[in-house]
DNA sequence: CTGAAAGCGCTTACAG
DNA sequence: CTGAAAGCGCTTACAG
């Protein structure tokens, strides 16, 4: 068992060199009838090429490196999968590593997807320090931020239009006649979290309003969960809420009903993202989509035109997506519904 | 840029043979001096070993391919979480694969992984037709299906114990007091659906009662919406719902909310697997725990002592996972709460 | 179009 | 312990 079939054998079977059933193999030219002989007798032996010993060769691996982190977060399962199909489908395939969200564990992840020698790296929503980047430029290996930018890094970036949008969310709320807005913010140390920040200061500066409270849920349910207990509890309370992603926002959801609250009566809600989960019945959120198949499609152009070598320069790409208008929050006011 | 440092521009630099470098770096033996010299100038060069070449050599890939589907569930995401961090631990890189629930792509699938001479399969939720068996068994990898036994197939399987766990929550609901208890099963094609249908049964016949009606959900949200609803629309309705999965389940809960009845007191839901989602308020779904770390556990100790070939035996592992009672279905008749 | 030969970057017996 | 050499399974100029 396991006696590996090689070209040699293919070859000496088909009675031509092992050259000729490379050839075969490779794409490369050979006649009808050479073709024919090797490939009756790879059938028979069941022979397929080691892509492995072909890499080393075209210095081609056609491995993309993919660096995961929030798989809690629904959006990012999703765009794993679709990350997944679209690589598939140009025939590449995808080396995972999935890492917590403290800096720490990259290091590593990515010393080990170049000696891997990935042909390119897709990190969604993880930040890569100078000395990686430096790493990775230096092996000529192009990289793409999927869902979070990096100013000043020289990477490549897909996201979403995050200040339009968060600016969209929160004039939403404003429309609706909500004038005790609050921000429960996306991690600070994120230019998502950020840039969601900005909009919402913006609309709000826009309207003449100061904002309730900014704090920063850091994308996880349980500070967002701690921080809408906290400003619920007060003597004064917010009468809308813009939280920084869905995945907070379900968390802000859960909490204010437990203490009692009706939503959007007392207070509304309005996440970022439009996950799956955000449009079933429990939910019902209002929120801005970030519209993953095209973000997707963005960033496998962006990362083949490097590996190619077609476009040596950084791109950013903004993507806009629309506000979905759900029961979470109150339409336009005065508008019928 | 892109110049690959060789172990041969390291030997040069540190005046040694390129035999010496790879032993320093393969941790054969080498002596102290030689140690200190190569890795002084492997680092000013910044050299790594090329683990391609290396895996050609050895045989070895260190290469783990990870077929996964339904990563709408939640119960996968988290799945792959785990088993991606337990593989990097153990020094293993992870090719991952997403499929549709149709058995036509796997079938590329895996001569793709297999082209890439990974060193063991992970299937998770997917069936393995006996050609693709065969196939993995010549070339002498083995392979571990999660989440998916294949009675018959000769392939070493990790699962919950599925008819024991579907007795209990069905149990629980006779327990309750029910007796008009709906089974909306997994997927019939696949043995954990089959399993969790014949432990309702048993439950049901073990109490002398008939079921209300067993149809096959598919493990789809939409599909057990519709049975759902069919069910709760008729003269006669259900007092209780189990359902194949707690993917399923909030789909059904979803639907019989939006209909205006009320969970548990006009009919009582229990799931299977305890994915987060279960314990968020919105649901507080009843249901069977699959205890996802030790699954992990369990499949990663058994591929990789088949890697190690230790064994070359078939293991059938089923592991037990408690009911967790929650608000969705009454607690025992009678019992204080 | 085809075969003989070199070489991708390593590991590993083999002598010394 | 160390170096020279063979070889992993391919691709790709190079002649013919």
């Amino acid at each position: 068992m396991g006696a590996k079939i090689t070209s040699l054998q293919v070859a000496k079977m088909a009675g031509v060199s092992q050259s000729a059933v490379s050839r075969v193999f490779s794409g490369a030219s050979a006649s009808p009838a050479t073709t024919k002989k090797v490939k009756k007798a790879a059938k028979q032996l069941g022979y397929r090429p080691n892509v492995l010993a072909r890499a080393m060769i075209t210095g081609k691996s056609r491995i993309i490196g993919l660096i995961v982190a929030y798989l809690d977060n629904q959006f990012y399962p999703e765009a794993l999968e679709r990350l997944s199909n679209a690589l598939q489908a140009q025939g590449y395939h995808i080396l995972i590593f999935t890492v917590s969200n403290s800096t720490d564990g990259i290091e590593n992840v990515v010393q080990d997807l170049l000696d891997y020698q990935v042909d390119g790296i897709i990190a969604a929503s993880v930040s890569m320090s100078s000395g990686l980047t430096e790493l990775c430029v230096k092996a000529g290996i192009p990289v793409v931020l999927f869902n979070r930018g990096q100013p000043g890094s020289g990477l490549s970036a897909v996201t979403s239009a995050n200040i339009k949008g968060a600016t969209m969310a929160t004039q939403a709320l404003i429309d609706a006649g909500h004038t005790r807005i609050a921000h429960i913010a996306g991690w600070e140390g994120s230019l998502t979290g950020r840039d969601r920040r900005q909009g919402f200061e913006d609309a709000m500066a826009g309207a003449g309003l100061t904002p309730f409270a900014i704090i920063d849920g850091m994308y996880k349910r349980n500070v967002a969960a701690a921080t809408a207990r906290q400003l619920m509890a007060g003597e004064t309370r917010p009468d809308a809420i813009f939280a920084g992603n869905d995945h907070m926002a379900f968390a802000v959801m859960d909490e204010i009903r437990q203490m009692g609250f009706s939503i959007p009566d007392d207070v509304a809600i309005i996440g970022y993202d439009d996950v799956p989960l955000a449009s079933w019945p429990a939910y019902d959120l209002t929120t801005v989509r970030q519209p993953v198949n095209r973000m997707v499609e963005a960033t496998i152009d962006t990362l083949m035109s490097a590996i190619d070598g077609q476009d040596t320069y950084t791109q950013t790409i903004e993507i806009e997506g629309p506000l979905i208008q759900r029961g979470s929050s109150k339409p336009l006011k005065g508008s019928p519904l």
